[in-house]
DNA sequence: GAAGAATTCTATAGATCTATAGAAAAATAG
DNA sequence: CTATTTTTCTATAGATCTATAGAATTCTTC
């Protein structure tokens, strides 16, 4: 078990990194100055660098924050021996969800990633990679199995499902309000009504 | 008639323009500095000073240059008497047509343009908002016509369609060898048979 | 409650960048 | 070719920001 110092550790880590998500979410990374993120936390500007090395190794801790989870969640929708429906559901619930929990996060690694300095960005690729290729195999076992037609191309599909989740993610952050199941299942139909080729 | 210097002085700021879309789609608007801007077109730091009056200032000419075109068409798009897939291909032509010729400025109007002064951001909104009023405008006469269905929500289907040409439109941006046609086709095809109760 | 460890603070060196002023050079007109 | 206007240059003041060093403070543990 860790210590009652590390554990604080920890926890003003995370709260660092949570700090330094919503300040680059609203100002962009360069943009941003590393007093506002220590503010932003209670602490001074020169206090940040016990939690970090450099304002780029905080970048890299953000892009990771907003992303991990959800590439975690689309193994095991990959993985798993689900309908196609049933999967493309689990993929826009997942990447829905996680856009009002960790909108700030994911606006970050959205926008800013290119600024990590090269090794981190290559990790973080292929994260993306990873995702848009699972995404791609659901497609085209759905293409086998006749759920999905053949004239659809398995590559624009799973674009089009990561832009449309992105589009409709904003419309949830701007507006609180906004229902997440009534989205998600507009999202699904429209998805579906247009892959399937059952008329 | 310009005089032959008013002619150079138009033309140099254009290039100003489009060198600023570049370094601010690159490297972001605080990202990037007025050297390099002022670099890229082959004059001094302190000369593009003559052009604008201050970054701000160039971020508005891009952020303009980015979107005038495509809301333009819009405007003609939505006021025309086709039918509704008739527009929503001019729509998604015009969206992608734009993208891959402007997406430096593009980029750079989806990315920064929060870092616009108050007024000029303002400005853009109303523009951008008419984009998008028109776009749902469209959806509710076809659903009027029966073309749609009653069950879609034009505000999440005007959203649909911007972010899968938008997110499409990356793909083009990536792959410059991607056929542009073949592109427009997918799209639509997939957003018609996702709308159509035609079953 | 004293010793040691962990956390935060203050202060600043060094780097970078915007915007301006005024000189220099290039283009145009008479 | 000379005078005038337009464009570009050099140099820099003033502002901002990152990262570090070392002191001060607050927590833990015994």
């Amino acid at each position: 078990m860790q210590s009652a110092s590390a554990e604080k550790y920890t926890r003003q880590r995370q709260a660092a990194i949570r700090a330094a998500a919503a300040v680059f979410a609203e100002k962009g990374f360069h943009g941003a100055c590393t007093k506002d993120i220590a503010e932003r936390m209670g602490i001074k500007q020169g206090s940040l660098y016990y939690y970090f090395s450099s304002k780029e190794e905080a970048l890299g801790e953000v892009c990771l924050f907003g992303i991990q989870d959800y590439v975690e969640h689309m193994d095991n929708i990959a993985s798993g021996d689900q309908s196609f429906e049933a999967k493309l559901t689990a993929t826009v619930t997942s990447h829905l969800s996680s856009y009002r929990e960790r909108n700030e996060a994911l606006k970050v690694y959205n926008d800013e990633r290119l600024y990590l300095p090269e090794e981190r960005r290559t990790g973080l690729k292929e994260l993306g990679s990873r995702y848009r290729q699972q995404l791609e195999d659901i497609f085209e076992d759905a293409k086998k199995d006749g759920v999905v037609r053949n004239g659809i191309d398995s590559h624009f599909a799973a674009q089009a499902v990561i832009g449309m989740c992105n589009a409709w993610g904003d419309l949830i952050v701007r507006d609180p309000d906004l229902d997440l199941f009534k989205v998600i299942q507009n999202c699904t139909d429209l998805l579906i009504n247009g892959f399937s080729n059952k008329k």
